[in-house]
DNA sequence: GTCTATATAGGGATAGAC
DNA sequence: GTCTATCCCTATATAGAC
């Protein structure tokens, strides 16, 4: 099994159980690796762990969504794109964003900074493209703001409502409240 | 020391670290009762400690910002005081909310469902006053789940930005985004 | 590279004195 | 009602065979 592979598997229990909650055994059994395989791959143990998982996911999430944020489209078209982008990397609704998991607990302490840093990084890519659409600057910032907010909230409402229409409903009417004069 | 007490000097360690960070150890200390002291108070344990916190913390929640969506004032002005009621309760944005942290994790399987009918009852407490305010009643239930997500995401981008203006923008355009025509 | 077995620390929880 | 001391279990992590 490679490096990826193990992270791969690690990803969902992260994701289900937070930082804290996946424990050695859980991401064991996760994992179909043994304990030691997993400190094979990665020495640092379980930080190491969810600092590999929380890296690949922030790749992943990269090359799906902030792509569709560049190149040479229209603001309208390439907002469109993020968000099927953003349905297909939170399963609809299903899955918690990494974001907020790491930004509990000790995850806080150990990734403060790189989830701030990856925070800002999606914000100011949507705030480029909303400059772009010929929105002022700041008013495009605080906008992309309320746009994450809007998503992390409506992940939340997800998980705790059992049912996924609010943030399908926040991804439908993304554009063209992004874009709103 | 009277439970009440008690159950109040656990609330900061249970919002900071979520409930499988809050160690007996770490609410020990953040209580400064010894751990049989606690399991005086909370013969359940650890799960019991935090059912009481939340349960302690939603009442709080209800007396504050709930009551202000009752009575007999106009639904503009309801609206405004149970903004500021929710900027008090959530200290300008620095407190994570309860319903987030008990979402994930143990926690989530331990009290999923109360958390549910927590977040039912503000969500239906909002839309009832925007049925008042004349917005038909399906269009008031999305709208109010919109508002309760962007607060949620808010506090969420407060946390990881180390920047309470987001929360604070939030609260201030409510009251008229949940009353535009 | 993966396993079994084990070391060590910290977790939740209890007993019993005061 | 609060404490000290302690129990048992699980958690993280490591050793060493294959």
């Amino acid at each position: 099994m490679s490096k990826e592979e193990a992270i791969i598997r690690l990803i969902p229990a992260f994701r289900q159980y937070g930082y804290e909650g996946a424990s050695l055994s859980l991401l064991s059994k996760a994992s179909s690796l043994g304990k030691a395989s997993l400190y094979h791959y990665f020495p640092g143990g379980k930080s190491e762990m969810a600092a590999a998982v929380f890296e690949y996911v922030g790749n992943e999430f990269g090359d799906l969504v902030l792509k569709a944020l560049r190149g040479e489209n229209k603001p309208f078209v390439k907002l469109q794109a993020a968000c099927n982008s953003l349905r297909e990397f939170y399963d609809g609704g299903r899955n918690s964003c990494f974001l907020t998991i790491m930004s509990f607990g000790s995850a806080d302490n150990l990734f403060h900074e790189q989830v701030k840093a990856r925070l800002r990084q999606i914000i100011e890519a949507l705030t480029k493209v909303l400059i772009e659409a010929g929105i002022e600057a700041d008013v495009a910032e605080v906008r992309s703001q309320d746009a994450v907010a809007q998503i992390q909230g409506a992940l939340i409402l997800v998980r705790i409502l059992d049912d996924t229409e609010p943030f399908n409903r926040v991804i439908k009417s993304l554009p063209e409240l992004l874009l709103r004069l």
